[in-house]
RNA sequence: GGCCCCAUCGUCUAGAGGCCUAGGAUACCGCCCUCUCAAGGCGGAGACGGGGAUUCGAAUUCCCCUGGGGCCA
């Protein structure tokens, strides 16, 4: 058997999300666990919302959180380039692939008549599909349209795939109940079991814009394989275009790889984690003093116990005990309470054996929130480790340095106005 | 609209037919420890979405519904 490559793919147009951050890191543990590698892919297609800073930005978010990878655009590596934006002539040799091998054909529509095909099917009340039209335009009219200038989408032919010499081995026959044999692209996922797609629901689909640029889909295939990517762990969402995926490695003669969709993350109002939550950044996290091995250890424990009555796991325990066929389905809800509780655990652990660690992660804290000028001085610093030991086991989170100890560096402290009415409003308080 | 995924305490989850009067963790509420807070200890409250079917027996299997989510446009 070969060995296992898995992925991770961000796209540098923003700070690395916390679900991506879970995914990826389920990813990492999977090929850890089968002492596989890694590789690093930057999903960057979009020009105009990618950038190189979020690039560098996730790549340090990734390392803080533990994460490394064998191969990726900055450690270079076999199978590269590693940049999607670095492999539009890939994509362009495989879709010519595809048209040589006839699995595909050149689409002139336009916009505006694919919306009307699809008004005209919502209007009848039956399913919208793409009618194939330019699969049997006639010649003359495709050269009307080239001379007029109209350059064409790529389709998948996907009714080809009815016919067995083009099918066989791979799709399945299946009848429903009381319903004719149909043929079901079938994909044995890892985590969900046995997800089957009518082929004829399927419809031809673009793979290529008429601007020369892959779809999704199509990139992500191309890459999967030329990494030779053999487990894809990836969010449910993808779920549903798995079968086309699968359509377009048996239409490029490629073996598809081991498919397993992880749930969504999501947030207290059971939507997905967004940057509408406010707090979806990694980094964020890492400004608010959670420590990486804590964020590790809470992630793994999202959609996966590898015990029951246990909850705090070293990374090397997850490693080894991390198991596909135990993680859950359902969309686990990120709680950061829980979260804070399990920091806590980690802190006090940091502070019993590194406590120069925490005196930094405090300092830094300190600076950030003003109540340091800059980087401290060696007295500051002095300063500094004291407050931390006098703090101790109170910090769960950085806003707890604030809430426990921001009068150390404040020449007045800051009242709580519900203290000051239970305590120093008494009788006896001026006196005292 | 069609297709797909999901469903146990507020939350993370255990549970793979009888071990379940549904277990743990977190959050919450008490009590203890204690000069305060935190940590810790002890205790409490808190869930199988609904309906059928299979079975001697269902949280666990099957079907339907409901509710969430996603994909395709």
């Amino acid at each position: 058997m070969s060995s296992v490559r898995t992925r991770i793919p961000p796209s540098p147009t923003g700070y690395l999300h916390v679900g991506n951050a879970w995914a990826a890191f389920f990813n990492w543990l999977f090929a850890r666990r089968h002492g596989g590698r890694v590789v690093l892919r930057i999903e960057d297609t979009d020009p105009t919302r990618s950038s190189p800073e979020y690039e560098r930005a996730i790549y340090e978010d990734l390392r803080w959180l533990g994460m490394d990878w064998d191969e990726g655009p900055d450690v270079g590596g076999p199978y590269g380039p590693y940049r999607q934006s670095e492999r539009t002539e890939l994509y362009r040799e495989a879709a010519e692939a595809l048209l040589r091998a006839g699995a595909a054909y050149p689409c002139y529509c336009t916009p505006e008549e694919i919306e009307q095909e699809r008004q005209r099917a919502l209007a009848e009340r039956r399913p919208y599909r793409y009618s194939g039209r330019c699969r049997t335009r006639p010649e003359q009219e495709i050269r009307a349209l080239r001379a007029a200038g109209v350059r064409p989408a790529l389709r998948l032919d996907v009714g080809r795939f009815h016919d067995p010499a083009w099918s066989s081995g791979w799709l399945e026959r299946r009848r429903e109940e009381g319903g004719p044999e149909r043929l079901y692209v079938v994909v044995h996922d890892l985590i969900r079991g046995e997800v089957a797609f009518a082929l004829d629901e399927l419809d031809d689909f673009i793979v290529v814009r008429s601007d020369g640029t892959a779809l999704y889909n199509f990139a992500n295939v191309v890459d999967d394989h030329d990494m030779r990517i053999t487990h894809v762990l990836r969010a449910v969402e993808h779920l549903s275009n798995t079968p086309r995926q699968v359509l377009l490695y048996r239409a490029l003669g490629w073996e598809p790889p081991q498919f397993a969709h992880l749930p969504v993350l999501v947030g207290p109002d059971r939507r997905k984690l967004s940057k509408r939550h406010g707090d979806a950044a990694l980094r964020e996290y890492r400004d608010e003093l959670f420590l990486p091995e804590a964020l590790r250890n809470f992630f793994a424990l999202m959609a996966w116990y590898p015990e029951d009555g246990r909850e705090i796991f070293s990374t090397e325990e997850l490693v080894r005990r991390f198991d596909l066929s135990q993680v859950g389905r359902a969309s686990p809800v990120f709680d950061r309470q829980k979260l804070v509780w399990m920091n806590g655990e980690y802190m006090r652990r940091a502070l019993r054996e590194d406590p120069e660690r925490v005196v930094e992660l405090v300092a830094g804290y300190l600076v950030r929130h003003g109540l340091l000028p800059g980087p401290p001085t060696s007295d500051q610093r002095v300063y500094v480790r004291r407050v931390v030991e006098v703090l101790g086991e109170r910090i769960k989170e950085g806003s707890d340095v604030l809430r426990y100890g921001d009068f150390f560096f404040l020449d007045l402290p800051r009242y709580d106005p519900q203290a000051v009415e239970a305590y120093l409003r008494g009788e006896q308080a001026a006196a005292v």
